[in-house]
DNA sequence: TTCATTATAGAATAACCGTTCCAAAATGCA
DNA sequence: TGCATTTTGGAACGGTTATTCTATAATGAA
């Protein structure tokens, strides 16, 4: 019936995201995004009636892209503290051009959540399931004798998104790996990690040897693990 | 000899700051620093050679008033324990507004901190200062015993910076209250307040009654402080 | 008072912004 | 093979940007 679009639609919205995601709101223009997604000016306005709408769209892409990427990698670690503090690792060891493009959320944050009601309301909401996240792993963390006494894992899980926008800011300007390892370092001491306990409570002979076959080995001797004191 | 200038040099650039503060390097115009300051583009244009100038002024101008402020009433509290529990609780009990405009440094390192290798320097050195004298009452705080045994001040002072710096992140867009009183509470549990370890140990009867008349008693008590184990 | 010098106010400039518009191209159905 | 319909590429538009320029005003020294 009529002309087929040449572009993916989804292609182009990630591509979107990506130009948002390295140069801000303003610091994007029309032409970049022309030029970026290699999609025309009529086609863009024909997808997304204004620049704004775009950018929302691009936010919620990268919500269901990266943010729940990150979601999956705290879910999917055994046990749990060590996953919150493998998360952790992880990010601070990322490659330098990974850490100074930082994160769409507190690029935007900072950028516009003064002036956007919307785009605050959203990121927000991103930061919120974040630290529920954190504090559901706190929580089983503190069940199974992973938390220090007296850590409160909600209040934990509280320092620790704020940790993760604090690293966002700090890489941006492309500070200290060190520094940033220090300050995980301390954001994560009230943790412990189950190899170092199981060591500690001398019942781990074979403690952490590479890839464990069976998968139940680390989650049964997760579930064992016991307060020291 | 020559016409007299109708401006305060200090005073327009206190007020440039402001419009920078609040609106970012971008999102500040000349149009709005013109009717902002009170200064004509000419003379504005006479006094720093382009934008980047003048918001490269703010920012050191920013240094000077804001930042030793804050290093200020960092060092100006006895014990040091207590004067970096004191600067967080203020941060947090800050009125919305004073909140939700974040911090210069903040808002520049997202905003500039990739591409502009000046502005990025100039924050790095600032976050390092703070950074130091976390350290330095830190480190004093451990002498007098207020420190969790473990807790490294190098360590915590560098999760200091970042918490401050992902506060900034929240705050900006409208995070809530308790969330931040929280984060800030993990922040600083590693860190005893002299009276609640005076109250524990059975020694001030008449802890923190007001302002004391001498000015050595807080002093003198914050020297006796001992690690409780 | 007259002159040299600088500040001032605002017009002018050229580039770029987001958005709109339009003619040409490309398709599936009749 | 046309026709209806939608995409496409790019020109056009009005507004804003940072910066420069110019004519005028204001001053202290001679």
């Amino acid at each position: 019936m009529a002309r087929p679009k040449a572009y993916d639609g989804t292609a182009m919205l990630d591509r979107a995201m990506e130009v948002f995601w390295a140069r801000g709101f303003d610091g994007t223009s029309i032409q970049n995004l022309v030029g970026k997604t290699g999609v025309n000016r009529g086609s863009l306005y024909g997808a997304y009636p204004d620049k704004r709408a775009l950018f929302l769209a691009s936010i919620r892409r990268y919500l269901e892209l990266v943010v729940e990427d990150n979601v999956r990698r705290l879910l999917a670690v055994e046990p749990a503290g060590d996953a919150v503090r493998q998360f952790f690792l992880q990010l601070v060891e990322a490659p330098p051009e990974r850490l100074r493009r930082g994160c769409l959320l507190t690029n935007s944050a900072v950028e516009l959540g003064m002036e956007d009601a919307q785009v605050a309301a959203l990121i927000r909401g991103a930061f919120r399931r974040v630290e529920q996240v954190f504090c559901a792993r706190l929580v089983e963390a503190k069940r199974v004798g992973q938390l220090t006494d007296g850590v409160q894992p909600e209040a934990l899980a509280r320092l620790l998104i704020t940790v993760l926008q604090g690293i966002r800011v700090m890489s941006r300007v492309g500070a200290d790996r060190v520094a940033m390892r220090d300050a995980v370092k301390s954001a994560l001491s009230g943790i412990k990690t189950a190899a170092t306990h199981a060591y500690a409570s001398g019942r781990g002979a074979a403690r952490h040897s590479g890839h464990s076959k069976s998968g139940r080995t680390r989650r049964a001797r997760a579930k064992q693990v016991v307060p020291v004191r």
